[in-house]
DNA sequence: CGCTCGTTTGATATATTTCAAGAATTGTGG
DNA sequence: CCACAATTCTTGAAATATATCAAACGAGCG
């Protein structure tokens, strides 16, 4: 395949063959897959809460999170997405959204129809195998977050999503484990963690105050990532990630 | 097949039938799976945190839940698995597992290695779309918990579990909606949560007092559901049951 | 350069936790 | 079947983490 280095669907082959190892035959029908590509502004929904959406969503470029809002008006953010995640395979297989996806910065998406995507999940079980393992360390990423929300404090679960960024930012390559950048508003990681932006403002100063991180703007360093990680409480087995071990 | 009735795999052929319609080759098929039965009492573990379980696990009687620890000492449970759930795909599937799974009351359980649930899920995409459904719709439930637990206050997120609760025992035809018996402490309750068990009883008492639940022991009657779903800002969506959608 | 959005700061309010002890219920061995 | 032990539930008072409200400050942007 000549193209086989600048292809968009790249990315979600490298996805897959990280979880699951693709033969040279899987990633080309991967490759193959029919899709649209599109570019979307921060802010734009990707889905709304109760779409029946025809297409999966591979992001090529930017952030995502998908939310939900709750009768109070409250708003959480159960997670969020960056270049090489697989975003609204459930709300497309599962027929109704029941939850948005939203664009935290601009980016590129490319959007492949659901009959595809069942279909090449079961013509060839190690694509298969790679969406299904996406799914299930997704949900280990829900548990830890409901853990997170659940059972510690702000400064814990704070210092805890700044290390679950590190690392998988490190893991897409858009930055350093100890230092990166994310286009997210305190209002919006408030969002994250259920607590309060100004708390949240509150606690990342005291975080910098105690030398934990420095930031300036938008760019999070992470000063000593050992000491952090025992702070944040964070234990990266979670993520399942398959990188070599490193930590 | 004579035992098809009486077969405890019957259960799983149930559970994968509603996400996504079986042939009879297939339930024959699922029935056919290897698995070893064991009675476990309240208490037991099924998995622990860190285990490589080779195993998917099916409740055939009995409660059990998920949980994990923070540091700090603090346990959370993430989910609540009943009669025909299948705990246990993630951690089995996974290779190791990445929180802990105990009985809440005494039960059987139906052991299926996890080669035999991965070749059954590529061999017949029916059966294994079913599966991939059973855990998509776990992750839709983690979702609701992050919210539930993230932005709700005590007597709405109190009030959600218990409709839960409900929905999920009427599906399983372990009780009614109204009414139904759930072997749970309210420590446990409050470890689901994310409340203190002293709180967890205030909130109780307030819930019966304000006239939404009664409450005898361990059996919960919601005098009016609509009245009860309301309050809880329940909305059973993210469940996706396919029942004959009632409420 | 002025506007808007995001951050920072302060004072006060409140939901939930913590600690502690008593009451009720369930389980158990004799 | 009773008596005792062990959980579980209930109640109260005090402590605290986080929310709320409101205003000032700063930075990026058209």
């Amino acid at each position: 395949m000549s193209d086989s280095r600048t292809h968009p669907l790249n990315l979600l082959v490298r996805k897959l063959d990280q979880w699951n190892p693709l033969s040279d035959d899987d990633c080309n029908a991967v490759r193959a897959l029919p899709f649209t590509r599109r570019q979307l502004k921060a802010g734009e929904h990707v889905v709304w809460d109760g779409d029946r959406p025809q297409n999966a969503c591979l992001i090529l470029s930017g952030f995502a999170y998908r939310y939900k809002v709750a009768g109070n008006g409250g708003r959480q953010i159960m997670s969020i997405h960056m270049k090489g995640d697989i975003v609204d395979l459930q709300n497309s297989l599962l027929g109704v959204a029941d939850h948005n996806v939203q664009m935290l910065s601009a980016g590129h998406i490319a959007l492949i129809p659901v009959e595809a995507v069942r279909d090449i999940a079961f013509s060839r079980p190690a694509v298969g195998m790679g969406m299904w393992y996406e799914t299930l360390v997704e949900g280990s990423i829900f548990r830890e977050w409901i853990l997170n929300i659940g059972r510690r404090n702000a400064i814990v679960r704070v210092g805890h999503l700044l290390c679950e960024f590190a690392m998988r930012m490190e893991a897409s390559e858009l930055g350093k484990q100890t230092e990166y950048e994310l286009p997210i508003t305190q209002e919006q990681l408030a969002d994250a963690v259920a607590l309060t932006s100004v708390h949240v403002n509150r606690t990342l100063m005291k975080l910098e105050e105690l030398g934990y991180i420095s930031r300036t703007r938008r760019r999070i360093t992470i000063n000593d990532w050992h000491k952090m990680a025992v702070l944040a409480d964070f234990q990266p087995r979670y993520l399942h990630l398959r990188m070599d071990a490193r930590n």
